[in-house]
RNA sequence: UGGGGUGUGGCCAAGCGGUAAGGCAUCGGUUUUUGGUACCGUGCAUCGGGGGUUCGAAUCCCUCCACCCCAUCCA
């Protein structure tokens, strides 16, 4: 885990603090009508990680709310994708319809108390009376209906005896509300349909709206996490458990910014698309992006919880580089598998002058993985290379074999080329080489220096094997739709050969093929007969990066050019105020601006003007300060008054104290509500001008810190403020900063 | 457009008035029988823009801009 904590665990460890709750729950709330992806998978890691470190608990819960279009099969997905990455869910799974009697007998509640109507409306009615973004909508006629008749349509609604859409229920809540969710948001709408647990019981079904909130507080869950889009469904989820009176404890809803991956798509839509297109093999085709996929392409749970992990928690809409789940599973397996040889696209090479045959016995593991185990490589005359490791023309840089240049045949010996045969077509079909025998891996005593040692396989027992090159999906960073599909995003090589141990010892059911890549043993299609390997990720090949020809990635640099926007225009008392203010008190124009055009600032200023005369002080503090706090409270809830502030001013005028620690006095006073003269007396903050007092401070300061100051005499001079905050800290913040500015300075030039 | 959010290197992301963390990516170098790994290093930051307050602002105030979400009987 990073060290430094992500706002959501700050909210938990600050409710934790406060006693707010004694125990943390979370809970992990999918809608069981498709299968998980990796953004489900950050969902689970936050949820069951922060009940993980919290010592809470956190519960799988289905949100099974629209009989339409869940499923069990989906249940099932879920449920092995939040085991397969480790967590425990305990006892049991939820299901928001095992709560379906209990949300009706609240919904009961809501109408007796007169928050919660029957409506008749069409769904075309509803839609228009919800009005739009910029104008309110219009309450339906049917909002009169009293107690009793809600109450027995309510009923009657349950009991089936109406058709789908012909009546819903409403919560009354503001057909005017700027935020479009609270007009009068739907609680359950009629469906006669089968839903796959609760049967054919129900023939209204709630809302999200309703259920979810309230399934968080029938479990006692204490952060109800959300991503982004849910934000404006919080003054509903508030607004449910506040109107039922709900005893505490209750949950609060908290939203992160969902996952976004490019080359990828993550919607619920596209990903069916592509599964219902054909366009992939299932859900769990190694190149989809749900956990299924990974799985079955070879991801471990580590390396997605230790993306998961790095990737943070934010709200900002991100999309992150598939190079960092990438490199996850590259630094995950790097430690753990074992490395065997496989040639993809052989080139037989004949060794002229090496007789017999003999097996090497060959380590699984580099020198650098601390893993015991090896294996049996039979060595022979007749052997197989990949093609790309020989050139007969190469480039500069090229390390492998050429014609002038040997190579180490990885755990055996380096051979030279000495004829290269090709057929008709003017194709390498073979390379005649010859052995050097005192070149043997560990007992080498020829003295020859190769730049590289290559995979190879023997002819006659190498395995074949089927290998499936997965790459990106998507040719697009941020793909569209199908359009954008990759082509080539699987590439089935039928015949390639393996080192006999892979298919025969099977130490792993993954394994690094010498610099490739790192593969995994299909778990569904794999046979004795058939091996079928599937590429997990390439290795990381700087070769490659160096030969490929620079696209003109050159980015058009454009240069941002920033639109000023217009300026609402100040109304006319606001003008006179700020005429007032710039003319006759000097102000500067921002501070008479701020204050001219909020009716509140302009009140508080002039009367604490009116009590002292220090017209641009007291501006400066209250635009900033009481500005800031006016911003969460009503004027006339603050702590503090005009007349304390002027009180304050004139401290700062006198020199009594600092700016800073006006601030500071100021930040009590708005908490406190105390007196600032006495807060300054009681905390003795009175400034420390005295040089005499301040210069042991700044001494000590500069000998404990002589990096600090080779580092600004080499000219950081931004290290002056370090040094400012240092001296300002070792005196509580009471020394003179200007006074500490100076003396600082002098000392250090 | 009304409301709700978000802007910190190429991509994520810390930071909460006092030296702009870290990871990925990039580019060098060392080690290496994987052009891998590990290690060292490099470069890259107008902290969305502009003002203001302050000795000092990514952080506080004002203002503008950009992007995302909301007008499903989906979740």
């Amino acid at each position: 885990m990073s060290e430094s904590k992500d706002f959501l665990r700050s909210i938990v460890e600050e409710d934790l603090r406060s006693a707010k709750y004694t125990e943390i729950v979370t809970r992990f709330p999918p809608e069981p009508n498709g299968f998980p992806h990796i953004g489900h998978a950050k969902s689970i890691a936050i949820n069951f990680g922060i009940a993980r470190d919290y010592s809470g608990h956190c519960n799988l819960r289905m949100d099974d709310t629209n009989p339409t279009k869940e499923d069990t099969q989906y249940v099932e997905a879920l449920k092995d994708a939040v085991k397969w990455l480790g967590f425990d869910w305990g006892e049991k799974v939820y299901f928001t319809s095992d709560y379906f009697p209990r949300l009706y007998d609240y919904a009961v509640e809501l109408i007796k108390m007169g928050k919660a109507y029957v409506d008749s409306l069409s769904e075309e009615e509803i839609r228009q009376y919800r009005g739009t973004v910029t104008e309110p909508g219009r309450r339906s006629e049917y909002a009169n209906r009293s107690v009793e008749e809600n109450l027995d349509l309510f009923e009657k609604m349950k009991n089936g005896e109406f058709q789908d859409a012909e009546h819903v229920l409403r919560a009354k809540i503001d057909m005017g509300a700027a935020n479009m969710k609270m007009r009068d948001p739907l609680l359950y709408r009629i469906r006669h349909v089968h839903h796959f647990r609760a049967g054919d019981k129900w023939s209204i079904y709630p809302m999200y709206d309703f259920a979810h909130c309230l399934s968080d507080y029938i479990e006692g869950v204490t952060h109800s996490i959300c991503t982004l889009e849910f934000e404006n469904n919080r003054d509903i989820y508030d607004w449910v458990i506040e109107t039922l009176g709900l005893k505490p404890p209750r949950p609060y809803q908290h939203e992160f910014a969902r996952l976004g991956i490019n080359y990828t798509v993550m919607s619920k839509r596209k990903l069916l698309e592509l599964v219902e297109g054909g366009y992939v093999s299932g859900w769990d085709d190694p190149r989809m992006p749900t956990i299924a996929g990974y799985k079955r392409r070879g991801y471990t749970p580590e390396s997605i919880l230790n993306f998961c992990d790095q990737i943070g928690i934010a709200k900002a809409n991100s999309m992150v580089d598939v190079s960092q789940l990438e490199f996850c599973i590259r630094d995950d397996l790097n430690t753990k598998v074992p490395r065997v040889m496989c040639v993809m696209d052989p080139l037989k090479v004949t060794i002229e002058n090496y007789k017999g045959s003999e097996e090497i016995d060959a380590s699984y593991y580099p020198h650098d993985v601390p893993k015991e185990g090896s294996r049996k490589l039979p060595f022979a005359k007749e052997i197989y290379i990949e093609r790309e490791d020989f050139m007969e023309n190469p480039p500069k840089g090229y390390y492998r074999l050429t014609p002038d240049q040997p190579v180490r045949l990885k755990h055996a010996y380096i051979i030279t080329c000495k004829e290269v045969i090709k057929d008709a077509d003017g194709r390498i079909s073979e390379i005649k080489a010859v052995y050097h025998p005192d070149s043997k891996s560990g007992s080498d005593t020829s003295g020859i220096k190769v730049k590289s040692a290559i995979q190879w396989v023997s002819a006659a027992e190498a395995k074949r094997v089927e290998v499936r090159l997965y790459d990106r999906l998507f040719l697009a960073e941020i793909p569209e739709g199908i359009e954008d599909l990759n082509p080539d995003s699987l590439k089935i090589i039928k015949n390639a050969l393996v080192e006999p141990a892979v298919v025969n010892e099977k130490a792993d059911e993954r394994f690094q093929f010498e610099r490739e890549g790192y593969f995994y043993a299909d778990p569904i299609d794999y046979t004795d007969e058939n091996p079928v390997f599937n590429k997990i990720v390439a290795l990381k090949d700087s070769w490659a990066k160096k030969t490929k020809v620079p696209q003109n990635t050159e980015k058009p640099q454009v240069k941002k050019e920033y639109v000023e926007g217009e300026v609402a225009p100040m109304s006319e008392d606001e003008q006179v105020l700020f005429d007032r203010y710039t003319k006759e008190l000097k102000l500067n124009s921002e501070v008479a601006n701020t204050l001219a055009r909020d009716k509140r600032l302009s009140h508080f200023y002039d009367e604490a003007l009116s009590t002292l005369n220090s017209p641009t002080s007291i501006a400066n503090i209250v635009a900033n300060e009481v500005a800031r706090e006016l911003k969460e409270k009503e004027a006339d809830t603050l702590k503090f008054s005009p007349k304390q502030i002027a009180e304050l001013v004139k401290m700062i005028d006198e020199g009594t104290i600092s700016n800073k620690i006006a601030k500071q006095v100021f930040e009590q006073m708005a908490q406190s509500g105390e007196n600032p003269v006495q807060i300054v007396q009681e905390k003795g903050l009175v400034q420390i001008s005295d040089p005499a007092i301040i210069l042991p401070i700044i001494d000590e300061i500069i000998t404990k810190n002589p990096e600090n100051v080779a580092k600004f005499k080499a000219g950081n001079t931004k290290l002056l403020g370090f040094f400012v905050g240092q001296v300002l800290k070792g005196t509580g913040g009471k020394a003179n900063p200007t006074v500490v500015n100076t003396l600082v300075a002098e000392k250090l030039n």
